[in-house]
DNA sequence: GCCTGTGAAACCCTTCACAGCA
DNA sequence: TGCTGTGAAGGGTTTCACAGGC
């Protein structure tokens, strides 16, 4: 490997594989569980079954940080905490806004797994004058006309979409013209944006329908039993679905 | 393809791609908004584009369902909405409980987009006595003592949880322990689970770390500024994390 | 001896480009 | 002609298996 690139700078190559990326905070957790419990050193292979996935993975995940494990010994936990925390950008603060009030949007300004990786939730914003000036985990509510002027003052580099699926993309835009290029997108659209923006999306009701395509598949045992073979056409085709609002 | 295998099944091998599986209910989407519209035909390239892939993928993705399209022309939407929701499962109801109903526990309740996917939400379970009996989105919270009573009558087959991250491992093994084979995960724990359940997990503050990551990246443009080189010894270790409780 | 770090193989997924059919 | 369906190429990810250092 490391054909092709000045190699100058050893380690970490600029350009960590997404599937590790992805990988890193459950990593992160599962060591700051360990840390809670006292332990100091950890192997791939203990770590490795804390975060549920198999020990070469893990080795080859932290490969791509650096050479941060003792071979013999395994991890010291408390190092490698901080090098995975600097790799994500964790050492630093990220301001988040919250756009969407709802059930939500409570639940995640309530979220204790925010602050305590360094996100600092800097505004609750609604376009419901009804919930306006409400008091939510200690913020209040302000209205989303003001957002612009928020994201400006409070230094906002994070956005989160709470809001039903006709707003979102409305949002989003403005969102995007004011400067911020990470989104959080939960409401169940397909957000647009121009290049160089990030919009990661969190959509509750695609897992819930993934588990019912597995679940449907274990009826009928290996070697094809046909689910709903027949029965199917006196069902009618998609039996009057309707686009709910939604979110 | 289709080297070894016996081809007497012709168009669906038993055995769609796990990534196609997630794009389904994207698609699925996108066609029920389509559908709306009045939309009565829809080609890969347009479809694509509201679904936000490109259309050699979409394509793809839809031939491993069979040949439901055709050429010259593109795909009939209600046709196609009927066939992803049977692979999916969606033309059956399924019944959910939900543990625990805390705020995210709520809006899962509330959810609009569950119902509408033929998920049927059968029962609110927690173990605070304060929130027991009370009312939500047309639901009474029951005790999570009747849990395997409730699941055995109710017909439950997916069960989400929503509990604190230190109840979700005993509760996952109840919910096991009585029958149930799929679990979505909302608690930020890794689950332990016997061979042949299903866990998906969704983690709200491990999407906004990813996004973090890559917004520190955009920080240095490219040619590699090394993104807080220097200022980090000054800034101490992992400075005194703590591992809140969450959610 | 033990456990990390990593080439190499295997696998999966995406993209390309075009044959084939309405 | 236009758009689907799909082999084939390409890229990324996982797994294997072992070399290498403590």
């Amino acid at each position: 490997m490391t054909s092709r690139q000045n190699r100058t700078r050893d380690r970490a190559e600029r350009g960590i594989p997404e599937a590790t990326v992805a990988r890193l905070p459950v990593y992160l957790r599962a060591l700051h569980a360990l840390q809670d419990r006292g332990v100091a050193t950890v192997s791939s292979e203990e770590l490795a079954a804390a975060a549920g996935v198999n020990s070469a993975k893990l080795r080859k995940d932290l490969s791509h940080l650096g050479s941060y494990g003792t071979r013999g010994v395994g991890y010291e936990v408390e190092y490698l905490v901080y090098q995975i925390s600097r790799e994500l950008g964790l050492t630093q603060d990220w301001v988040v806004a919250i756009i969407g009030v709802g059930n939500l949007g409570r639940a995640l300004a309530g979220y204790g797994g925010f602050a305590s990786r360094g996100f600092r939730v800097a505004g609750l914003l609604d376009a419901d004058e009804s919930v306006i000036g409400q008091e939510i985990s200690g913020m209040t509510v302000e209205h989303i006309d003001r957002l612009e002027e928020i994201i400006a003052e409070r230094g906002v580099s994070i956005v989160v979409i709470a809001t039903p699926a006709a707003a979102a993309q409305t949002v989003c835009d403005r969102v995007v013209a004011a400067g911020v290029t990470s989104v959080l997108n939960f409401a169940p659209v397909v957000l647009t944006v121009p290049e160089g923006v990030d919009v990661r999306k969190v959509d509750l009701s695609i897992e819930l329908q993934i588990l019912a395509f597995h679940e449907q598949r274990k009826a009928g045992g290996p070697d094809g039993y046909d689910p709903m073979a027949g029965g199917v056409s006196g069902n009618g085709r998609a039996s009057g679905y309707v686009e709910a609002v939604e979110a």
